[in-house]
DNA sequence: GTCTATAGATGGATAGAC
DNA sequence: GTCTATCCATCTATAGAC
C-alpha cells in the first residue's frame, strides 16, 4: 500500500462534498465550486474520482458509516431493548439539532436522484433496510420493527420540513406506548 | 375578465411543469426543455411568469389543490370516523401506484429547494398542516392526529425509497390499531 | 402570441505544461 | 499532485422582428 498522503487529498473532496451536497443539495453544487473549497485542482479531483456521481456514491457510503457509528452509541447507552430503542430517537433528536434540520443525507439524495442513477438508489435502499435491521433485532418482532422504522423516517421527514423537533416528540411517545 | 383563452398556454406550461418537476426534479429540469414539451415560446413562457421559481410556486398551489379534492373524495366515503382515516390511506395506495412510487410532490420539492426559497418552504409547510388538520378534524385528538400524519409522512417517504407499498400497508394496520 | 438570436454565467469533463 | 486553457453543452433570462 502505497497510499499513505493520498488519502489527505480525496478525503478532503469526500468532506468538502458531504458538506455542499447536505446543504445545497446535489444538483445544485458545481465541480468548480467543490475544488474551489476543497482547495484542490480540477485534475486531482479528477484523477480520484471518475464523475460526479462517484463522489455522491463515495460520499453517500462515507455518511452511512459514520451514521452506523452513531446509532450503535446510542444503542450501548440504553440497558434494555425498549431504553435502546428510545436511546436512538433520542440521538434522532441531537442530530436533527446539530444539522439545523436539514434531515437525512439519503432521503435527500434519493429525491434528488435523476431517473438513471440506479446504482445509487441501490445503495440507499440497503442503508435504510440495515437501519431496520437495527430496530429489528433490537425487538425479535418483525412487524413491531417495521412501524418504528416508518415513525422513524417520518420524523425525520416531517422535522425537515417544519424545522422543529415536535415530529420526533411525537414519534418518540408513540414508540415508548408500542413497547 | 379579458382572459379567455390566456389559460390555455399557461395551463400548459403548469401542467407540463408539474410533470416534469415531478418525474426529474426541480433543479433538473431546464426552461428550455419546459417549452419544448409545453410546445410554447420561450417569450410566451416569461410573459406568463416572472421566473422559474414562480412557476414552481404556481406548481405547487395547483398540485395542493388536486391533492385535497382527492382527499376530500377519500374522507367522503367513509362512514365512521375510523373509516375516513383508512380511506385516505387507501387513496394514498391507489395514489403512490399511480405515480409510479415518485413520492410526494411537496416533500421532494422541499428537499430540493436552495436555502433563500423561503417562500416556497412556508407554502409547503402551510400545505403539510392543512393536512394535519384534516386528521385532526375528523378525530377530535390532536395528538392522536399528529401520530397518524407522521405515519403518514413515513409512509410516503419510505415507500418511495422502497418502491413498494409495504410502508403503507404497516402504517395502515397500525393506525388501525390506534383507532 | 410566435420566432430567432443572444447575452452571460455555469455545468461537467479533458488536455497540456510544470 | 498543481496550474491554466479549453471543449461543448446547458442554464436562466432578455431583446428584437414578425
Amino acid at each position: 500500500m502505497k497510499t499513505q498522503d493520498a488519502p489527505t487529498v480525496r478525503q478532503r473532496i469526500l468532506d468538502t462534498a458531504a458538506r455542499l451536497f447536505y446543504q445545497q443539495g446535489y444538483p445544485l453544487t458545481g465541480i468548480n465550486q467543490l475544488i474551489a473549497e476543497a482547495g484542490v485542482a480540477k485534475a486531482s479531483l479528477y484523477q480520484h474520482f471518475r464523475t460526479k456521481d462517484d463522489i455522491l456514491h463515495a460520499y453517500l457510503q462515507q455518511v452511512s458509516q459514520q451514521w452506523f457509528q452513531q446509532v450503535s452509541e446510542a444503542v450501548a447507552q440504553g440497558h434494555s431493548p425498549k431504553a435502546k430503542v428510545l436511546a436512538v430517537f433520542d440521538m434522532l433528536k441531537e442530530f436533527l439539532v446539530a444539522v439545523n434540520f436539514r434531515g437525512c443525507n439519503f432521503q435527500n439524495a434519493v429525491v434528488q436522484l435523476a431517473p438513471e442513477e440506479q446504482a445509487i438508489r441501490t445503495f440507499i435502499q440497503a442503508h435504510k433496510a440495515r437501519m431496520g435491521r437495527v430496530f429489528a433485532e433490537l425487538l425479535a418482532d418483525e412487524s413491531l420493527a417495521e412501524e418504528i422504522t416508518l415513525l422513524f423516517e417520518g420524523a425525520l421527514i416531517s422535522s425537515q420540513i417544519r424545522g422543529d423537533l415536535t415530529p420526533v416528540a411525537t414519534a418518540r411517545r408513540l414508540v415508548e406506548r408500542l413497547l
